[in-house]
RNA sequence: GGCGGGUUGCCCGAGAGGCCAAUGGGAUCUGACUGUAAAUCAGACGCGGAAUCGCUACGGGAGUUCGAAUCUCUCACCCGCCA
């Protein structure tokens, strides 16, 4: 067990054929997770419209949580007096904490939804929302936040974001990055993964000081993020700039691949950017869980994933099934009596029909979401789960034979 | 029986002579959603396969006017208040 600090470790169990990817356990103070895994999310201690017994018993291993959401409300200071995000929340097993550099992103270039939207026939500058216009703006030292809820203004740096996740008592935290998006220039991306890697070395060295100081507590293993957007040469650059930092005695517990990119150079991003990684570290890829980009990934070599889309897709009647992803609210499910998917084993498939998933969603009753949520968490948790095991029991050639099957399934002929 | 108010597209409801096929909601139909400002957002929504075109339409009928959902008369129905 490579271990980096008491209580936090990981280790490689089983290689897809002589490429990048593998199966593992990473083991936290709060349990075990084996890798590849998703990691569903719940932003404000909470996965959206499913209680944390639900999510154990669709055999989500971790649940990951956001430092800014948490810090705005309740306060990272009622989280720490509760006990930690895990007891806060009733969540026995492992957490994840995000940065907030998500956030730079959201709320600051891709405010307004813009770059979520359909953006054919936009210009560039239409795209990116106009700086007059966002609650986020960067600068070399940190962000300044204006918060979505009452717009009073805050301070994000390294050293705050690093001071929010010890108080949420994660297990595995993210170092604070700036997430870019593909619309900014290749300038602008340069000079960003350059910042990001001056954040990540301070990040390093106050969570050496903030783990000293906090002796006694849980360990909480630090992730450095990966940027770079879609340019090879970035990629590798932050890659290795990461790698190579060391604060404190200290350096990176595992990495998060973050920010820009595109379906297309997904793998091949990926790729890159663990081919420059530890092979003893965990790599964790943010914010992606499209069943075609899991296959990808872990091919290339992630971990561990987390997503919002399969809990989003849920409340907005998407549904995953083997046969592809559907509407579920679209009429001509309004008298299907049959399962959500009839390949699905998750508690809503047991016992539930699309045409009351159907209605209780038109319905808007709160059901609806809780049922279709446990459905695409189940679906997607199980997907992975299902790489690890044909990795586990038969190698490339398992992993190979399940993801040509499964796609060519989901996406039909 | 008297007086007053009302009848608008699937529903609710604006509109008070041309800029009205008719504001807004809702419903309906479809789509989007990848580290959650997301139980959100976008488009369609009288008919003619689409239209800068035509037709039908603002309770029914008849009028006034170059022109009516908007004005007049009348009929029908609904709602108040007084008998």
């Amino acid at each position: 067990m490579g271990s980096t600090g008491a209580g936090f470790g990981f280790e490689v169990r089983a290689r897809l054929g002589a490429g990048a990817g593998r199966t593992g356990v990473i083991v936290t103070p709060h349990g075990r997770i084996a890798t590849p895994a998703f990691v569903p999310v719940g932003t404000a201690a909470a996965v959206k419209g499913a209680t944390p017994e639900q999510m154990a018993a669709l055999g989500a291993q971790a649940l990951l949580a956001n430092a800014y959401h948490l810090y705005l409300r309740p306060g990272a200071d009622v989280v720490e007096q509760a006990g930690g995000l895990g007891a806060f929340m009733n969540w026995a097993g492992p957490t994840f904490t995000d940065s907030g550099g998500f956030q730079v992103l959201s709320l600051g270039a891709g405010f307004k939804k813009v770059l979520a939207m359909d953006t054919a026939g936009l210009a560039d500058d239409q795209v990116i929302a106009k700086r007059s216009e966002r609650l986020a703006a960067v600068d070399e030292d940190g962000v300044t936040f204006r918060s979505h809820l009452d717009g009073s203004r805050h301070r994000f740096t390294p050293e705050v974001s690093m001071g929010v996740q010890h108080r949420l008592g994660a297990d595995i935290i993210f170092a604070f990055d700036e997430c870019t998006t593909l619309m900014n220039t290749r300038s602008y991306q340069e000079r960003s993964v350059a910042r990001t890697q001056a954040w990540a070395e301070r990040c390093l060295a106050e969570h050496a000081r903030l783990t000293e100081s906090r002796a006694g507590l849980p360990y909480q293993a630090l992730f450095g993020v990966v940027q770079g957007a879609q340019f090879e040469d970035l990629r590798r650059g932050a890659a290795r700039g990461l790698v190579r930092l060391a604060a404190g005695g200290r350096e990176f517990d595992g990495y998060g691949i973050g920010g820009a990119l595109v379906k297309e150079n997904l793998a091949a991003i990926v790729g890159w950017v663990c081919a420059e990684l530890p092979w003893a570290k965990p790599r964790h890829l943010l914010g992606i869980s499209e069943v075609d980009d899991l296959f990808a990934a872990v091919a290339a070599g992630a971990d561990t994933f987390d997503c919002v889309a399969p809990s989003r897709l849920a409340r907005h009647g998407g549904v995953y099934s083997a046969d592809g992803r559907y509407n579920v609210t679209r009429a001509r499910f309004a008298r299907d009596f049959g399962p959500l998917d009839a390949d699905c084993d998750c508690q809503t498939c047991a016992g539930y029909s699309r045409a009351y998933v159907h209605h209780l969603l038109r319905s808007r009753e709160l059901l609806g979401y809780t049922l279709a949520t446990i459905h695409n968490e189940r679906f997607t948790v199980r997907l992975v789960d299902s790489m690890r095991a044909a990795i586990e029991s038969g190698g490339a050639a398992g992993f190979d034979r399940l993801r040509d099957r499964f796609l060519s399934r989901y996406f039909g002929p």
